[in-house]
DNA sequence: TGGACAGGCAAGTGAGGACTTGCGTATCGT
DNA sequence: ACGATACGCAAGTCCTCACTTGCCTGTCCA
């Protein structure tokens, strides 16, 4: 598994996993042209690499048809960081 | 303010904040030799130079007293992370 | 079946980040 | 007052990371 922090250092990773949360389910492609209306001016590969990132800290979950390749969000990973520091009850 | 997310990037960070969150208001000095315990050999500046990170994302507070920097925790920037991805209510 | 589309793989490049090194400053004890 | 302590500052080094470049594989449509 991962780093789930590392994987949230990134500026451009938090705006995939923001569209991710807007409409689940992407491709890669429509992925990189919304992230161009965001204002992020990534590449294909660029984007693809960071999907990797995101995959192995398991917030991002790949499932392939035919030739696309579609991406999902998985906000559990997300929960050990505020359980970790914990500030109240 | 600096970025959360990268400052919880680091490893040597996270122990920190773990460290802080076991017993607050620690020096320079404090921090470095219970690193050591946790298993990390970093240095004085090194500690310093996370410390500062830290301090510009807001989850830590510095203190000068004498010739003490007393060092405190603050987690409330960390509800920004979970606030953001909501996984349920 | 040829060509366009969607995506993967791998080496190379450039910038930022973690760490070191060296020196300087202020504070406390004796 | 002198040395030791606790810490800050700044330049330099090394290494990771984001991104590019180039090429290859597999899928759908006419």
């Amino acid at each position: 598994m991962g780093d789930v922090f590392k994987a949230l250092a990134d500026p451009t990773r938090r705006a995939l996993l923001d569209e991710l949360q807007e409409r689940d389910d992407q491709t890669l492609f429509e992925l990189c042209t919304r992230l161009l209306h965001r204002g992020f001016s990534s590449s294909r590969q660029a984007v693809s690499q960071h999907l990797d990132v995101l995959e192995q800290a398991g917030l991002v979950r790949r499932r392939r048809e035919g030739r696309y390749t579609f991406h999902s969000l998985d906000t559990s990973p997300l929960k050990a960081i505020t359980d970790r520091w914990r500030t109240g009850p």
